[in-house]
DNA sequence: ACCTGAACACCGTTCAAGT
DNA sequence: ACCTGAACACCGTTCAAGT
């Protein structure tokens, strides 16, 4: 039942049997992946070094061999983060070719949805226990990314006469605040909506899309 | 150089010197405060119960008779953060009587100004930390009166008609939604923005609700 | 009632040691 | 190179005991 299958690639046999160095294929990809489960299924407060090392099934101070400390293995699972958001967007302007407010409405749709399956993760990202600056580049990059590509969707818009003729880093922050901050109020419960239903809450996201990009449109 | 003076008021030495149990008159209180302050200086992952009662200057378990864990203690700083927002919206609309839009914009300024203040504060209210039900209620009375508050605001703007006659807590989620995510960001850092000056920040505030009041603007 | 000190199980991090 | 186990200083929480 073992995965170890070890398919023998006929005439690469003759130095090693795969590096398999000590235990895992790589360790580090598992330890981000087993760091993002467990802060999911409890809180970021309680998320602790030792029990991610303990589900990867490996000694507590094996982590240290792929990150300086604790912070730095959260750096790794927010950029994660941050990935997923610039892929959804760049998915979201993909299936509205020409249309960026429609892209804009699909991406927000997206990130909505993002936050409510991620919410601790989201919460990492931006809740100020990583440092601002530029201590994790990779971090810094993938939230760079991101940004750039919703700005991308604003100058498109703005090309075509669709957005008005404003300050491109302008209209792209207030997008992304008033969608962020719809994100953030529900995984809040700041209303009862916590507790309705996804189509609920995407009804919802489409109505302060609406307003958005009434406010941020031409006329 | 003791602050322990212990002026006596003439007439009044008859019974028992003031109370005084054992060290402190509201412990409850130095407590929240020394936990607020502390929050501020590093971040929420770093606070520790035990830190907070020895700046209070008593033992560590004394905070066990105040609140019943760490996270009631939690929930009282972040109570009191919710009232600050309240009392900044009403003070937002004592400001400018009659002018729903200028309260909106005022009230947004307030806000944005507190998050900076107390970023870490923030986090705590918003970060899923504490649990969204009715753990503790008076956490999630703050939270409503503050919201309430909100509400007036735009439900005196769609009386006068210069806000459209949308649903109250759609249009009012949206302002929220808007000017929280905006102050989130701000005090990520997510632009360069972060090492501007106050008055930038202002200027980008004063912008974003302008584009938010010509959402949610009648015609 | 209010506070203390010892005790417990847990945590992040370091380091000498093993393969 | 990669992983381990012991060790250290810290943490949240409980509990018997003190005033």
């Amino acid at each position: 039942m073992s995965v170890q299958a070890t398919a023998i690639k006929p005439g690469s046999a003759r130095k090693s049997p795969p590096p398999k160095p000590y235990h895992h294929g790589d360790l580090r990809r598992e330890i981000l992946c087993a760091a993002r489960t467990l802060l999911e299924e409890n809180n970021i407060a309680s998320l602790s070094l030792r029990a991610v090392a303990k589900k990867v099934g490996v000694s507590h101070t094996a982590p240290y061999r792929h990150f300086k400390d604790k912070e730095s293995l959260l750096a790794g699972v927010a950029a994660i983060g941050f990935a997923e958001i610039g892929s959804q967007i760049a998915r979201a302007v993909e299936m509205h070719p020409g249309d960026p407010a429609a892209q804009l409405q699909e991406a927000g749709q997206r990130y909505v949805q993002l936050v409510m399956d991620n919410p601790q993760c989201v919460q990492l990202m931006f809740g100020g226990i990583l440092p601002c600056d530029d201590t994790y580049p990779d971090l810094r990059a993938a939230g760079d990314l991101a940004f750039e590509r919703l700005k991308m969707i604003i100058e498109e818009g703005q090309s075509s006469a669709v957005f008005k003729q404003d300050d491109v880093e302008l209209l792209a922050m207030t997008a992304w605040s008033c969608i962020h901050g719809l994100s953030v109020l529900f995984i809040h419960g700041s209303l009862d909506i916590a507790a309705s239903t996804t189509l609920e809450i995407h009804t919802f996201t489409k109505a302060v899309t609406a307003t958005l990009l009434n406010g941020i449109g031409t006329g």
